[in-house]
DNA sequence: TGAAACAATGATAATGGTTATCATTATCGC
DNA sequence: GCGATAATGATAACCATTATCATTGTTTCA
């Protein structure tokens, strides 16, 4: 149940524990591991709570995102995707398949040096976003 | 004189040679190192060409971004931004200041160890796209 | 308890970058 | 120059996201 770790920093927070929210929550909670646009998250939702509306999402979405809890991520098909952060810092990067479409992990991060160099000429970094685009053992 | 070259590249390919696309071509020659967005190549043309529409800016660098010339990059503004590709592969990375939107370039690559792990895994690496969000020197 | 005060919601219009359509025009091999 | 065909420009359409606004739900506190 990790959502009640989310639920309680909302709480901290003072945002209003809507039965929205715990059902937009619960459908990131049921897709660990996936990358849902919102228009996914919106019609799942829906299978619930038909009358949920679609502004709901995107205004559940963008304050998860900007509390940390959850990563927007653009793979430049025209919408963002969203997951769990698993935590704040230095997350994973994304495989994508041009062929299939299919979007992989990879855990390692591997960019300390390069952080490091950036550090050296004066940039403060904050976050950054590694896409990998090629052909995966399947398409190949 | 870089467009030279493009020109020559497109009429092997059987693109015809047309005053839009060798005016679109001189603007991003004349702001090497800027990553211009759509709108802004199409305003600095609309200067010479007070008749071209955009539709052809846009068909221009969709072509010229297919044809390896140019890079079509998303810094998650909601738009594209192009710029000349200098080699074929691993081009440079990004540095976005989130506080003042500037985009500079790192030359380093150093993500051949990432891709070696990667292409162990058995994904066929073609390209990727690496952008550092943080705050520039200027703006601390 | 009972009102403000405030936050959240849903319906829907608007936004804005990009793409599709289509009639007109320009290019280039012949 | 001619003609096949590619390219262009105007404009409508697309579509993910955001803004607006009236309504509903929740909290505060007299
Ligand atoms: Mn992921
Ligand atoms: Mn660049
Ligand atoms: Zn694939
Ligand atoms: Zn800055």
């Amino acid at each position: 149940m990790l959502s009640r770790y989310v639920l309680d920093k909302l709480e901290n927070l003072s945002y209003k524990i809507t039965p929205q929210r715990k059902a937009i929550l619960q459908v990131l909670e049921e897709n660990q591991g996936d990358h849902l646009s919102a228009e996914q998250i919106f019609l799942s939702v829906k299978k619930r709570m038909p009358n949920v509306g679609i502004a709901t999402v995107y205004r559940t979405l963008d304050a998860l995102a900007n509390l940390g809890v959850l990563h927007k991520t653009s793979f430049d098909e025209g919408l963002f995707r969203y997951e769990f952060c698993e935590d704040d810092r230095h997350h994973h990067h994304h495989l994508v398949c041009v062929t299939c479409g299919n979007i992989t992990e990879i855990e390692e991060d591997l960019l300390y040096q390069l952080e490091r160099k950036v550090e050296d000429q004066g940039f403060k970094v904050i976050d950054h976003s590694l896409v990998i685009y090629g052909i995966c053992q399947g398409c190949q």
